[in-house]
DNA sequence: TCAAAAGTGTTCTCTTTACACCCATGC
DNA sequence: GCATGGGTGTAAAGAGAACACTTTTGA
Protein backbone atom coordinates (compact mmCIF):
# COMPACT_ATOMS: atom_id res chain seq x y z
CA UNK A 1 0.00 0.00 0.00
CA UNK A 2 1.03 3.20 -0.74
CA UNK A 3 0.14 6.19 1.06
CA UNK A 4 -0.31 10.41 0.23
CA UNK A 5 -1.34 12.93 3.12
CA UNK A 6 -3.38 14.56 0.06
CA UNK A 7 -5.51 12.35 -2.34
CA UNK A 8 -3.67 11.98 -5.93
CA UNK A 9 -4.55 11.10 -9.47
CA UNK A 10 -3.17 7.72 -11.35
CA UNK A 11 -1.57 9.31 -14.51
CA UNK A 12 -1.46 7.02 -17.49
CA UNK A 13 -0.06 7.84 -20.90
CA UNK A 14 -2.26 6.76 -24.23
CA UNK A 15 -0.40 6.66 -28.02
CA UNK A 16 -1.90 7.34 -30.97
CA UNK A 17 -0.28 5.61 -33.64
CA UNK A 18 -1.01 6.35 -37.04
CA UNK A 19 0.13 4.63 -40.23
CA UNK A 20 -0.57 4.77 -44.08
CA UNK A 21 -1.51 1.36 -45.60
CA UNK A 22 -3.89 0.17 -48.56
CA UNK A 23 -4.26 3.87 -49.24
CA UNK A 24 -6.34 4.94 -46.03
CA UNK A 25 -4.81 6.48 -42.54
CA UNK A 26 -5.39 3.88 -40.22
CA UNK A 27 -5.22 3.57 -36.28
CA UNK A 28 -3.48 0.94 -33.85
CA UNK A 29 -5.96 -0.35 -31.21
CA UNK A 30 -6.07 -2.85 -28.87
CA UNK A 31 -8.82 -5.12 -27.77
CA UNK A 32 -8.76 -4.67 -23.65
CA UNK A 33 -7.96 -7.65 -21.85
CA UNK A 34 -9.57 -6.88 -18.74
CA UNK A 35 -12.10 -4.30 -16.89
CA UNK A 36 -13.06 -1.87 -16.96
CA UNK A 37 -14.19 -1.60 -21.09
CA UNK A 38 -13.26 -5.41 -21.20
CA UNK A 39 -13.59 -6.14 -24.76
CA UNK A 40 -13.64 -3.15 -26.05
CA UNK A 41 -11.20 -1.55 -28.47
CA UNK A 42 -8.66 1.15 -27.02
CA UNK A 43 -5.62 3.32 -27.56
CA UNK A 44 -2.45 1.51 -26.51
CA UNK A 45 -1.35 2.24 -23.05
CA UNK A 46 -1.25 2.39 -19.15
CA UNK A 47 0.04 3.64 -16.05
CA UNK A 48 3.49 5.61 -15.87
CA UNK A 49 5.99 3.92 -13.30
CA UNK A 50 7.12 6.61 -10.46
CA UNK A 51 11.12 6.36 -11.87
CA UNK A 52 9.92 6.49 -15.98
CA UNK A 53 9.68 10.11 -17.68
CA UNK A 54 6.78 10.38 -19.74
CA UNK A 55 7.54 9.74 -23.01
CA UNK A 56 9.67 7.16 -21.82
CA UNK A 57 6.44 5.44 -20.77
CA UNK A 58 4.67 5.96 -23.46
CA UNK A 59 7.47 3.85 -25.69
CA UNK A 60 7.66 1.25 -22.78
CA UNK A 61 4.14 0.60 -22.80
CA UNK A 62 3.58 0.84 -27.20
CA UNK A 63 6.27 -1.82 -26.50
CA UNK A 64 4.64 -3.69 -24.61
CA UNK A 65 1.10 -4.25 -25.98
CA UNK A 66 2.16 -3.93 -29.52
CA UNK A 67 5.91 -4.49 -29.91
CA UNK A 68 6.14 -1.36 -31.67
CA UNK A 69 9.61 0.28 -31.39
CA UNK A 70 11.70 3.31 -32.04
CA UNK A 71 8.88 5.55 -33.74
CA UNK A 72 8.18 9.32 -33.93
CA UNK A 73 6.51 10.33 -30.38
CA UNK A 74 5.25 13.45 -29.93
CA UNK A 75 3.30 14.58 -26.61
CA UNK A 76 -0.04 15.91 -28.02
CA UNK A 77 -2.79 16.69 -25.30
CA UNK A 78 -3.59 15.58 -21.29
CA UNK A 79 -6.71 14.77 -20.87
CA UNK A 80 -8.12 14.93 -17.00
CA UNK A 81 -11.57 15.18 -17.13
CA UNK A 82 -12.43 14.12 -13.55
CA UNK A 83 -14.91 11.61 -14.62
CA UNK A 84 -13.13 10.00 -18.00
CA UNK A 85 -12.12 6.84 -15.63
CA UNK A 86 -14.45 4.60 -13.49
CA UNK A 87 -12.54 3.52 -11.15
CA UNK A 88 -10.78 6.37 -10.02
CA UNK A 89 -9.10 10.02 -11.26
CA UNK A 90 -7.27 9.00 -13.96
CA UNK A 91 -4.92 12.11 -15.90
CA UNK A 92 -4.13 11.20 -19.21
CA UNK A 93 -1.18 12.36 -21.54
CA UNK A 94 -1.67 11.28 -24.81
CA UNK A 95 1.06 10.78 -27.17
CA UNK A 96 0.88 10.72 -31.11
CA UNK A 97 2.76 8.41 -32.57
CA UNK A 98 3.52 7.79 -36.76
CA UNK A 99 5.09 4.65 -38.24
CA UNK A 100 5.97 3.51 -41.80
CA UNK A 101 3.36 0.92 -43.49
CA UNK A 102 6.10 -1.73 -44.24
CA UNK A 103 7.49 -1.51 -40.41
CA UNK A 104 4.07 -2.87 -38.92
CA UNK A 105 5.47 -6.23 -36.34
CA UNK A 106 2.55 -6.23 -34.26
CA UNK A 107 2.23 -8.18 -31.26
CA UNK A 108 -0.68 -8.18 -28.72
CA UNK A 109 0.39 -8.27 -25.53
CA UNK A 110 -0.48 -9.94 -22.38
CA UNK A 111 -2.90 -6.94 -21.24
CA UNK A 112 -4.18 -7.30 -24.58
CA UNK A 113 -6.63 -10.16 -26.26
CA UNK A 114 -5.93 -8.10 -29.66
CA UNK A 115 -4.17 -5.97 -31.42
CA UNK A 116 -5.03 -4.35 -34.93
CA UNK A 117 -5.42 -1.85 -37.62
CA UNK A 118 -8.24 0.24 -38.27
CA UNK A 119 -9.20 2.80 -40.70
CA UNK A 120 -10.62 5.91 -39.70
CA UNK A 121 -13.96 5.81 -41.09
CA UNK A 122 -14.18 2.42 -39.81
CA UNK A 123 -13.32 2.91 -36.02
CA UNK A 124 -15.33 0.77 -33.69
CA UNK A 125 -16.57 2.17 -30.04
CA UNK A 126 -13.95 3.19 -28.28
CA UNK A 127 -12.96 2.60 -24.43
CA UNK A 128 -12.88 5.53 -21.92
CA UNK A 129 -12.63 9.31 -23.82
CA UNK A 130 -10.31 7.82 -26.54
CA UNK A 131 -12.47 8.59 -29.37
CA UNK A 132 -12.03 12.54 -28.30
CA UNK A 133 -8.00 11.67 -27.94
CA UNK A 134 -8.00 10.36 -31.22
CA UNK A 135 -10.15 12.96 -32.87
CA UNK A 136 -7.52 15.42 -31.84
CA UNK A 137 -4.62 13.22 -32.73
CA UNK A 138 -6.05 13.48 -36.13
CA UNK A 139 -6.55 17.28 -36.50
CA UNK A 140 -3.01 17.43 -35.74
CA UNK A 141 -1.71 15.39 -38.14
CA UNK A 142 -3.51 16.97 -40.86
CA UNK A 143 -1.92 20.72 -39.69
CA UNK A 144 1.11 19.46 -39.51
CA UNK A 145 1.10 18.24 -43.07
CA UNK A 146 1.06 21.67 -43.96
CA UNK A 147 3.56 23.23 -41.92
CA UNK A 148 6.10 20.63 -41.04
CA UNK A 149 8.17 17.44 -42.85
CA UNK A 150 5.89 14.89 -40.54
CA UNK A 151 4.75 12.90 -43.29
CA UNK A 152 8.31 11.30 -43.74
CA UNK A 153 7.46 9.47 -40.97
CA UNK A 154 5.15 7.00 -42.44
CA UNK A 155 7.65 6.55 -45.22
CA UNK A 156 9.52 3.75 -45.54
CA UNK A 157 14.20 3.67 -45.95
CA UNK A 158 13.17 4.04 -49.53
CA UNK A 159 10.30 5.55 -51.44
CA UNK A 160 8.84 7.12 -54.84
CA UNK A 161 7.52 10.44 -55.04
CA UNK A 162 4.31 9.17 -56.37
CA UNK A 163 3.81 7.34 -53.02
CA UNK A 164 5.16 10.21 -50.82
CA UNK A 165 2.16 12.03 -53.12
CA UNK A 166 -0.19 9.59 -51.85
CA UNK A 167 0.24 9.44 -48.45
CA UNK A 168 -0.63 13.76 -48.68
CA UNK A 169 -3.98 12.59 -50.49
CA UNK A 170 -4.63 9.51 -48.33
CA UNK A 171 -4.58 12.05 -45.22
CA UNK A 172 -6.03 15.25 -46.80
CA UNK A 173 -8.60 13.63 -48.57
CA UNK A 174 -7.46 15.91 -51.72
CA UNK A 175 -6.03 15.39 -55.10
CA UNK A 176 -2.91 17.20 -55.84
CA UNK A 177 -0.86 18.34 -58.93
CA UNK A 178 1.62 16.07 -59.61
CA UNK A 179 4.25 18.58 -61.05
CA UNK A 180 3.73 20.74 -57.77
CA UNK A 181 3.99 18.65 -55.83
CA UNK A 182 7.14 17.50 -57.16
CA UNK A 183 8.23 20.47 -57.12
CA UNK A 184 7.07 21.66 -54.19
CA UNK A 185 8.52 18.90 -51.93
CA UNK A 186 12.17 19.00 -53.69
CA UNK A 187 12.48 22.35 -52.74
CA UNK A 188 12.22 21.82 -49.03
CA UNK A 189 15.70 20.13 -49.57
CA UNK A 190 14.58 17.89 -47.33
CA UNK A 191 14.74 14.31 -49.79
CA UNK A 192 16.97 12.98 -51.98
CA UNK A 193 17.80 10.49 -54.61
CA UNK A 194 19.28 7.07 -53.55
CA UNK A 195 20.11 6.17 -57.31
CA UNK A 196 18.02 3.54 -57.12
CA UNK A 197 15.05 2.53 -58.67
CA UNK A 198 11.58 0.90 -58.30
CA UNK A 199 10.29 -1.03 -61.56
CA UNK A 200 6.95 -2.65 -60.59
CA UNK A 201 4.18 -3.63 -63.55
CA UNK A 202 4.09 -2.27 -67.47
CA UNK A 203 5.77 1.27 -67.22
CA UNK A 204 8.28 3.68 -66.46
CA UNK A 205 10.41 2.65 -63.44
CA UNK A 206 10.17 5.45 -60.75
CA UNK A 207 13.43 7.04 -58.76
CA UNK A 208 13.99 6.08 -55.10
CA UNK A 209 14.76 9.01 -52.76
CA UNK A 210 15.11 8.75 -48.68
CA UNK A 211 14.66 11.53 -46.10
CA UNK A 212 17.91 13.05 -45.53
CA UNK A 213 17.51 13.46 -41.78
CA UNK A 214 15.17 10.66 -40.59
CA UNK A 215 15.05 11.76 -37.17
CA UNK A 216 14.24 15.60 -37.38
CA UNK A 217 10.81 16.35 -38.28
CA UNK A 218 11.13 20.30 -39.64
CA UNK A 219 9.15 23.57 -39.54
CA UNK A 220 8.73 24.68 -43.22
CA UNK A 221 6.78 27.53 -45.09
CA UNK B 1 -4.38 9.72 4.95
CA UNK B 2 -4.90 8.13 1.13
CA UNK B 3 -3.96 4.56 0.53
CA UNK B 4 -3.68 3.20 -3.08
CA UNK B 5 -2.62 -0.40 -4.27
CA UNK B 6 0.48 1.26 -6.32
CA UNK B 7 1.93 4.68 -6.25
CA UNK B 8 0.53 7.87 -7.52
CA UNK B 9 2.37 10.79 -8.85
CA UNK B 10 1.13 14.33 -7.86
CA UNK B 11 -0.27 16.24 -10.16
CA UNK B 12 -0.21 19.89 -10.00
CA UNK B 13 -1.02 22.72 -12.70
CA UNK B 14 1.58 25.73 -13.08
CA UNK B 15 0.33 28.60 -15.43
CA UNK B 16 2.36 31.14 -18.03
CA UNK B 17 0.55 34.15 -17.87
CA UNK B 18 2.04 36.99 -20.27
CA UNK B 19 1.30 40.62 -20.53
CA UNK B 20 2.73 44.00 -22.68
CA UNK B 21 3.77 47.00 -20.43
CA UNK B 22 5.99 49.50 -20.52
CA UNK B 23 7.26 48.70 -23.77
CA UNK B 24 8.12 44.87 -22.63
CA UNK B 25 6.65 41.20 -22.80
CA UNK B 26 6.23 40.45 -19.17
CA UNK B 27 5.53 37.40 -17.09
CA UNK B 28 3.58 37.11 -14.33
CA UNK B 29 5.73 34.70 -11.16
CA UNK B 30 5.22 34.77 -7.39
CA UNK B 31 8.07 34.41 -4.92
CA UNK B 32 7.22 31.21 -2.68
CA UNK B 33 6.38 31.42 0.53
CA UNK B 34 6.88 27.61 1.64
CA UNK B 35 9.14 24.63 1.18
CA UNK B 36 11.05 23.89 -1.09
CA UNK B 37 12.46 26.86 -3.47
CA UNK B 38 11.40 29.05 -0.56
CA UNK B 39 11.88 32.47 -1.72
CA UNK B 40 12.43 31.55 -4.53
CA UNK B 41 10.17 32.60 -7.79
CA UNK B 42 8.01 30.78 -9.40
CA UNK B 43 5.02 30.19 -11.80
CA UNK B 44 1.57 30.27 -10.24
CA UNK B 45 0.25 27.15 -10.14
CA UNK B 46 -0.74 24.24 -6.89
CA UNK B 47 -2.13 21.04 -7.02
CA UNK B 48 -5.69 19.54 -8.90
CA UNK B 49 -8.19 18.56 -6.70
CA UNK B 50 -9.69 15.45 -7.31
CA UNK B 51 -13.20 16.79 -8.00
CA UNK B 52 -12.31 19.37 -10.51
CA UNK B 53 -10.97 19.28 -14.62
CA UNK B 54 -7.59 20.62 -15.28
CA UNK B 55 -8.53 23.63 -16.75
CA UNK B 56 -10.48 24.53 -13.54
CA UNK B 57 -7.43 23.40 -11.26
CA UNK B 58 -5.15 25.99 -13.40
CA UNK B 59 -8.05 29.11 -13.37
CA UNK B 60 -8.27 28.77 -9.73
CA UNK B 61 -4.56 28.78 -9.15
CA UNK B 62 -4.66 31.50 -11.07
CA UNK B 63 -7.33 33.33 -9.05
CA UNK B 64 -5.79 32.45 -5.90
CA UNK B 65 -2.61 32.82 -6.04
CA UNK B 66 -3.06 36.48 -8.13
CA UNK B 67 -6.44 37.51 -8.29
CA UNK B 68 -6.54 37.22 -12.04
CA UNK B 69 -9.54 35.79 -13.41
CA UNK B 70 -11.62 35.38 -16.64
CA UNK B 71 -8.66 35.32 -19.65
CA UNK B 72 -7.41 33.50 -21.69
CA UNK B 73 -6.08 30.01 -21.01
CA UNK B 74 -4.48 27.45 -23.25
CA UNK B 75 -3.03 23.95 -22.29
CA UNK B 76 1.13 23.92 -23.19
CA UNK B 77 2.17 21.22 -22.02
CA UNK B 78 3.37 18.68 -19.83
CA UNK B 79 6.30 18.20 -18.00
CA UNK B 80 7.20 15.23 -16.21
CA UNK B 81 10.52 14.74 -15.16
CA UNK B 82 11.56 11.85 -12.91
CA UNK B 83 13.27 14.40 -10.25
CA UNK B 84 11.72 17.82 -11.24
CA UNK B 85 10.55 18.40 -7.85
CA UNK B 86 12.49 17.04 -4.63
CA UNK B 87 9.55 16.30 -2.62
CA UNK B 88 7.96 13.79 -4.33
CA UNK B 89 6.76 12.73 -8.03
CA UNK B 90 5.47 15.62 -9.25
CA UNK B 91 3.79 15.86 -12.78
CA UNK B 92 2.60 19.27 -13.73
CA UNK B 93 -0.14 20.26 -16.80
CA UNK B 94 1.28 23.58 -17.69
CA UNK B 95 -1.01 26.53 -19.24
CA UNK B 96 -0.41 29.99 -21.12
CA UNK B 97 -2.40 32.46 -20.75
CA UNK B 98 -2.38 36.22 -21.88
CA UNK B 99 -3.86 39.65 -20.83
CA UNK B 100 -4.20 42.64 -21.19
CA UNK B 101 -2.44 44.78 -19.94
CA UNK B 102 -4.67 47.27 -18.28
CA UNK B 103 -6.46 44.48 -16.60
CA UNK B 104 -3.90 43.57 -13.86
CA UNK B 105 -5.03 43.49 -10.48
CA UNK B 106 -2.23 41.81 -8.55
CA UNK B 107 -2.68 40.32 -5.16
CA UNK B 108 -0.65 38.00 -3.70
CA UNK B 109 -2.55 35.14 -1.70
CA UNK B 110 -1.04 33.21 1.25
CA UNK B 111 1.12 30.64 -0.22
CA UNK B 112 2.80 33.41 -2.03
CA UNK B 113 5.10 35.80 -0.55
CA UNK B 114 4.49 38.34 -3.43
CA UNK B 115 3.77 38.67 -6.91
CA UNK B 116 5.10 40.78 -9.24
CA UNK B 117 5.66 41.10 -13.61
CA UNK B 118 8.63 40.85 -14.84
CA UNK B 119 10.22 41.20 -18.45
CA UNK B 120 11.09 38.57 -20.43
CA UNK B 121 15.07 39.91 -20.74
CA UNK B 122 15.37 40.04 -16.82
CA UNK B 123 13.67 37.01 -15.46
CA UNK B 124 15.24 35.88 -11.90
CA UNK B 125 16.15 32.33 -11.44
CA UNK B 126 13.18 30.17 -11.05
CA UNK B 127 12.07 27.31 -9.20
CA UNK B 128 11.63 23.49 -9.87
CA UNK B 129 12.26 22.90 -14.25
CA UNK B 130 9.82 26.12 -14.27
CA UNK B 131 12.63 28.33 -16.58
CA UNK B 132 11.85 25.28 -19.26
CA UNK B 133 8.30 25.85 -18.96
CA UNK B 134 8.63 29.52 -19.60
CA UNK B 135 11.04 28.48 -22.19
CA UNK B 136 8.45 26.26 -23.98
CA UNK B 137 5.34 28.91 -23.02
CA UNK B 138 7.55 31.92 -24.95
CA UNK B 139 8.62 29.92 -27.73
CA UNK B 140 4.76 28.84 -28.36
CA UNK B 141 3.49 32.77 -28.55
CA UNK B 142 6.03 33.66 -30.68
CA UNK B 143 4.49 30.89 -32.99
CA UNK B 144 1.13 31.68 -32.75
CA UNK B 145 1.34 35.41 -33.48
CA UNK B 146 1.95 34.07 -37.05
CA UNK B 147 -1.15 32.08 -37.83
CA UNK B 148 -3.83 33.39 -34.89
CA UNK B 149 -5.45 35.83 -33.94
CA UNK B 150 -3.83 35.51 -30.39
CA UNK B 151 -2.50 38.93 -29.66
CA UNK B 152 -5.58 40.04 -29.72
CA UNK B 153 -5.77 38.67 -26.10
CA UNK B 154 -3.35 41.29 -24.82
CA UNK B 155 -5.48 44.28 -26.10
CA UNK B 156 -7.59 46.30 -23.72
CA UNK B 157 -11.65 46.74 -24.81
CA UNK B 158 -10.95 49.31 -27.22
CA UNK B 159 -7.31 50.13 -28.74
CA UNK B 160 -5.72 51.79 -31.84
CA UNK B 161 -3.79 49.90 -34.38
CA UNK B 162 -0.63 51.57 -33.47
CA UNK B 163 -0.67 50.29 -29.92
CA UNK B 164 -1.92 46.63 -31.78
CA UNK B 165 1.15 46.57 -33.70
CA UNK B 166 3.58 47.76 -30.78
CA UNK B 167 2.12 44.60 -29.66
CA UNK B 168 3.54 42.75 -32.38
CA UNK B 169 6.73 44.43 -32.41
CA UNK B 170 7.59 44.02 -29.30
CA UNK B 171 6.68 39.72 -28.95
CA UNK B 172 7.90 39.47 -32.39
CA UNK B 173 11.37 41.78 -31.75
CA UNK B 174 11.31 43.68 -35.14
CA UNK B 175 9.82 46.35 -37.08
CA UNK B 176 6.66 46.58 -39.53
CA UNK B 177 5.89 49.09 -42.15
CA UNK B 178 2.97 50.76 -40.93
CA UNK B 179 0.94 50.39 -44.11
CA UNK B 180 1.52 46.74 -44.61
CA UNK B 181 0.50 46.02 -40.88
CA UNK B 182 -2.85 47.81 -41.36
CA UNK B 183 -3.99 46.33 -44.58
CA UNK B 184 -3.37 42.98 -43.38
CA UNK B 185 -4.85 43.36 -39.71
CA UNK B 186 -7.87 44.77 -41.44
CA UNK B 187 -8.43 42.06 -44.19
CA UNK B 188 -8.85 39.63 -41.42
CA UNK B 189 -12.05 41.19 -40.37
CA UNK B 190 -11.50 40.43 -37.09
CA UNK B 191 -11.55 43.31 -35.75
CA UNK B 192 -13.80 46.68 -36.01
CA UNK B 193 -14.03 50.32 -35.71
CA UNK B 194 -16.21 51.39 -32.54
CA UNK B 195 -16.30 54.95 -33.56
CA UNK B 196 -15.10 56.74 -31.13
CA UNK B 197 -10.77 58.30 -30.83
CA UNK B 198 -8.34 58.64 -28.56
CA UNK B 199 -7.01 62.11 -28.50
CA UNK B 200 -3.60 62.12 -26.74
CA UNK B 201 -0.45 64.69 -27.41
CA UNK B 202 -0.01 66.84 -30.14
CA UNK B 203 -1.19 65.07 -33.01
CA UNK B 204 -3.50 63.38 -35.38
CA UNK B 205 -6.41 61.68 -32.78
CA UNK B 206 -6.39 57.51 -33.59
CA UNK B 207 -9.28 55.59 -34.69
CA UNK B 208 -10.48 52.94 -31.72
CA UNK B 209 -11.10 49.56 -32.59
CA UNK B 210 -12.40 46.59 -30.93
CA UNK B 211 -12.37 42.69 -31.08
CA UNK B 212 -15.13 41.43 -32.97
CA UNK B 213 -15.15 38.08 -30.98
CA UNK B 214 -13.26 37.97 -28.13
CA UNK B 215 -13.59 35.11 -26.90
CA UNK B 216 -12.36 33.11 -30.46
CA UNK B 217 -8.96 32.57 -31.07
CA UNK B 218 -9.21 32.15 -34.71
CA UNK B 219 -6.43 30.08 -37.28
CA UNK B 220 -5.54 32.43 -39.85
CA UNK B 221 -4.03 32.06 -43.13
C1' DT C 1 2.20 -1.79 -80.15
C1' DC C 2 -0.34 -0.74 -76.31
C1' DA C 3 -1.38 0.37 -71.61
C1' DA C 4 0.25 2.32 -67.48
C1' DA C 5 2.58 5.21 -64.39
C1' DA C 6 6.90 8.39 -64.32
C1' DG C 7 8.84 12.49 -65.47
C1' DT C 8 9.09 17.39 -66.79
C1' DG C 9 8.19 23.83 -67.71
C1' DT C 10 5.66 27.73 -68.48
C1' DT C 11 2.06 31.03 -67.75
C1' DC C 12 -1.06 33.35 -64.90
C1' DT C 13 -2.82 34.84 -60.55
C1' DC C 14 -2.50 36.27 -56.10
C1' DT C 15 0.00 37.45 -52.04
C1' DT C 16 3.69 39.89 -49.90
C1' DT C 17 6.94 43.48 -49.71
C1' DA C 18 8.87 48.03 -50.37
C1' DC C 19 8.30 52.69 -50.15
C1' DA C 20 6.75 58.60 -49.08
C1' DC C 21 3.61 62.10 -48.35
C1' DC C 22 -0.47 64.60 -46.34
C1' DC C 23 -3.61 65.13 -42.05
C1' DA C 24 -5.28 66.61 -37.58
C1' DT C 25 -4.08 68.09 -33.31
C1' DG C 26 -1.86 70.63 -28.93
C1' DC C 27 1.19 73.82 -27.62
C1' DG D 1 3.40 77.59 -37.27
C1' DC D 2 5.68 73.64 -35.93
C1' DA D 3 6.37 69.19 -33.97
C1' DT D 4 4.12 64.77 -33.38
C1' DG D 5 2.07 60.56 -34.39
C1' DG D 6 -2.20 59.04 -37.53
C1' DG D 7 -3.69 57.85 -41.85
C1' DT D 8 -3.39 56.35 -46.77
C1' DG D 9 -2.03 53.78 -52.29
C1' DT D 10 0.78 51.85 -55.84
C1' DA D 11 4.30 49.23 -58.07
C1' DA D 12 7.57 45.40 -58.09
C1' DA D 13 8.75 40.82 -56.71
C1' DG D 14 7.81 36.34 -55.17
C1' DA D 15 4.87 32.37 -54.20
C1' DG D 16 1.18 29.33 -55.45
C1' DA D 17 -2.08 27.36 -58.83
C1' DA D 18 -3.38 25.72 -63.38
C1' DC D 19 -2.32 23.01 -67.04
C1' DA D 20 -0.55 18.53 -71.23
C1' DC D 21 2.65 16.01 -73.41
C1' DT D 22 6.76 12.75 -73.70
C1' DT D 23 9.32 8.72 -71.65
C1' DT D 24 10.14 4.08 -70.22
C1' DT D 25 8.77 -0.21 -69.30
C1' DG D 26 6.29 -5.23 -69.33
C1' DA D 27 3.21 -7.92 -71.52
Amino acid sequence: MYEYQYPHPAVTVDIVIFTVRDRQLKLLLIKRAGEPFKGKWALPGGFVQMDEDLEAAARRELAEETGVSGVFLEQLYTFGAVDRDPRERVITIAYFSLIPSDEVVLQAATDAEAVGWFGMDELPPLAFDHADIVAMAHRRLVAKLDYSTIAFQFMPREFTLSELQEVYEIILREEMDRRNFRKWILALEQIEETGGERREGAHRPAKLYRVKYPERVEIIK
